[in-house]
DNA sequence: CATGAATGAGTATTCATTCAT
DNA sequence: CATGAATGAATACTCATTCAT
């Protein structure tokens, strides 16, 4: 799959290796991956996303009308994937703090694995002038559904009432900044980070979050 | 008929050069303000600027040498502002919960007053492909301080010894996050916003959140 | 209305592109080569060239990266071609006298016939300010190649010793003033002035340069 | 008057200095000089100027409308200068080869002792692409009155018959190129070269230029 | 479908020149 | 006369997009 897509400079005119049809989509979605990431979204241009690839100008249109929906292609698929493994993660939980520690351990666990799709996002929180939401269709998908588990959860008396629209702002945001945190270092703990999260988010500073 | 000779023939030559002289920088950063607002620092054109004041191309570089310059000085104005402010703050606090709690408090009512400021500061976090700091300098320099502010208390005894790196992100997560959902509503609430991440931060979802 | 979106409304969209395609480059040559003559290349800009052409600015830049690279091909050519007809003159000549008489009337017979050509390297001495020697690449390598069967020659004792370097430059720039002269006229009379020249150079005032 | 006309760095505020009245315009030119020099005609800008100076943008339009009459004035300055040298040193002379070598001497010797005047002149032979003679109005001038005298000279039977435009031109180019050649060498030989250029135009190379 | 040359609107920036002070 | 901020036309170059092959 990388052998495909890195532009190997040659002429690129065999008619051979670009026949392979279904897969051209997914060249350009993967050059553009690695470009959105290095340039952000405002920086890249679709030149530069086709000349990662063997494909010609034209093709790209072929596949997405715009620099746009390849962004969101690309968005899509991997918020497609997160948001399905958050959702499973949280089915298997049962109680609250199991509920918010998986999902910050699978949010962690799923940058930590895939940093590129991590630089894309991080690259371009906030693009496009608010036009498009800061964090994609699928973060807030994904917000709106964890949002939904929260009221249920409040309703059922498993946590205290409260505002659930801050509650989930509230996760998403230290999600959000930790992620970037723990992203920088070199030793990548997804699992230390996580119970720390769900720590804080259930017992508070007081509550002694490293204290077990 | 010389080669070198530039035409001329101007169309808005009226005694707007009599304006304020001093103030142009400030009609220029006006504008800018609400520009990078609207559409954000990558899609944002100097044109777009300049447009927006009865100044002339040329006027914009007696000022300012790029975009890059003018948006560092609008992001420096507010950010030593709010930094300031913070500063201040925290000085005046007691006690832990009193610290968290003002800080909040000035962070929501800076932006609550300053909602232009807000989406400019919103609508830019990330840009430019990650080659400046998603937040500007001053929010870093401010988290920066926080934290510091943070080992000192930690050192007292004043709060469990923690991860303080992970803590302030996920104060500034917390913050970011919460004052996106406030400035959505129609009744902005800073004050209800800051008890209620305070009270998270302090004693968790379990410690009731509400439970005033 | 997405802030990415550039608009197209194309204008001169006719099947011109149909047109001869390796055909284009030579179509900027050539209007380079006239917009040169005429204005000089500090005078000249990329858009008199393309607004010569039937084609469209960007298709400018799919031939050539620069102004100064038209320019450096078009001497280019004309040098090479220039040159090499020198050097085979030259390699023809029995004695000194014909050596001189042979290079002389090859250069003034080479601009008789490619007047534009002329009008392009005339109005280039010396642009740019000295960055760029004031006779280009070729003429150079044309004088040092003179220079050396110069030096040859002395070897050979079929013209007394001298300062080679003094005589190359004299030989040049009495070439490049009398080529001047003549092409300021009406009557452009290569073979004449070929013969005043190198009598000149002979034998010099005294030799009774006209006497035959 | 170097003092005059360097830029201080300073806000140049003070309205003594600059109060100077009739030195302004020779502030101008000093820097002129040495601009169009460095940078050519054609890069040379009106701002590059003036900043060499403590005058502000506005002055220079109060002594010259254009870069192009600077330019001119500067020309004029020198070429009447260099002029009347020559026209002194060819009064003097007793026989056409005295005239000669009084010619070149001191043309060289100028040009020797004014290298910025050299590289004003050498920079800019054929510039604005021919709508000015390359080599100024009092080149032109010069040579005319170079050539009145050949004739004349002609006439009195003191050399022979010859075409005398051609002649001339023939002067002038081996001038120019001789100049560029010993221009670029650290030991500037004025009067050996004269004496190079005279004989050869005396007697021509099987004259034996060197040998006397 | 693939190709890639052609297109031209758009952007940043410069600079000669004016003119209110 | 001197000043220098203001002006805006002009330039080089980019890049999303089209379309003939």
């Amino acid at each position: 799959m990388n052998i495909e897509t890195r532009n190997t400079t040659s002429t690129k005119r065999d008619g051979k290796r670009a026949s392979n049809r279904a897969s051209n989509r997914d060249a350009i979605l993967q050059a553009a991956r690695t470009v959105f990431a290095e340039l952000g979204y405002g920086g890249a241009t679709v030149r530069d996303i086709i000349r990662r690839t063997t494909l010609a100008t034209g093709t790209f249109y072929n596949y997405f009308t715009n620099k746009e929906e390849v962004f969101e292609a690309l968005t899509q698929e991997s918020g497609e994937e997160l948001r399905a493994l958050l959702s499973a993660a949280r089915q298997e939980a049962d109680n609250f703090e199991q509920f918010i520690e998986a999902s910050y351990l699978t949010y962690f666990s799923y940058y930590a694995e895939n940093p590129e799709t991590y630089h894309l996002v991080r690259s371009n929180r906030g693009r496009d002038g608010g036009n498009i939401n800061m964090r994609g269709p699928q973060v807030t998908a994904g917000l709106a559904e964890m949002r939904q588990d929260i009221e249920r959860a409040m309703k059922l008396g498993m946590i205290p009432q409260n505002d659930a629209a801050l509650l989930t702002a509230a996760i998403g945001g230290v999600a959000f900044s930790i992620l970037d945190e723990i992203m920088q270092g070199d030793k990548i703990d997804p699992q230390g980070a996580a119970r720390f999260a769900t720590k804080l988010f259930m017992r508070g500073i007081d509550g002694g979050i490293d204290g077990a």
